[in-house]
DNA sequence: GTGAATGCAAACTATTTGCAAAGGT
DNA sequence: ACCTTTGCAAATAGTTTGCATTCAC
């Protein structure tokens, strides 16, 4: 729970409601939506509001503890930040979502975008979409 | 306009609204929102109406004409499909976007998981942010 | 003429904001 | 006790759906 530490050094409170989200969190295997956090919350701190799961997940996100999950359709997840900046393997069966160490692979390829184009390259997200072992016999 | 062929032949009738839509993601240098488009093609087609910018913004993707565009925020935009399966490098600034040539520099990458991990991947997304060289001026 | 496609309004989903009450320090 | 944080309700933003009308074929 190094978050709640870095939390509480930045001058916020250690709540109930934070801790519970952090730990449900912590616990996911993979991604998961704020609703499905919020109801899961609900068994660390049953008065927990939908609302304050949202303000918990943008101070998280904000703190580069977890990361938003983007699919190509409207549906938006959070998954806990394992390696800095590292990407990330999405299940499309089971939704477990695994980093990646990554950026070091990509860092010839933005170096070569640099000089082709003039940007300066500020961030990045690569994000794969697959099966997982368990999942392959889920058609396309 | 190869795409309004492409749809013809698919069954699909090529209405005002198609091709206004058409026209507006094929003059944009970077990628839009819906109600960007949708007040752009009015230009074209003045009585078209968001809702079917909606159903032809999907149509589009689905036919692998233009490709949905994610940020950290919620916004969602489209920006047209150059170079299949490339990836593609957003301005901050400006918005523009530029279509990368990609997917050959990452298949080690993607081997290298697919091997540690197990997963087949079926799809990835690479979206590099940055500034364009007109842009760098904006702070951070 | 016929059925696909459209536009409108209304529904819906996801997320954010205002504000009084509760809780952490 | 003070001031942050919370929960509720309501507001908002983005997108989708139902249905009568319009338009491409």
């Amino acid at each position: 729970m190094q978050i709640m530490t870095d939390l509480k050094s930045a001058g916020y409170r250690l709540t109930q409601s934070r801790a519970a989200v952090v730990r449900i969190i912590d616990e996911a295997d993979g991604w998961l939506r704020p609703e499905q956090v919020h109801s899961q919350a609900k068994k660390y701190c049953p008065s927990i509001g939908l609302v304050t799961v949202y303000r918990t997940l943008a101070l998280l996100v904000e703190h580069g503890y977890i990361r938003r999950i983007h699919f190509d359709d409207k549906c938006h997840g959070y998954a806990r930040v394992e390696l800095s900046h590292g990407h990330h393997l999405v299940c499309r069966g089971c939704k477990q979502t695994i980093e990646i160490a990554g950026t070091e692979d990509l860092k010839p390829l933005m170096k070569q975008v640099q000089n082709e184009t003039g940007f300066v390259i500020e961030d990045h997200l690569l994000e794969l979409v697959g099966l997982c072992r368990e999942c392959q016999h889920i058609p396309t």
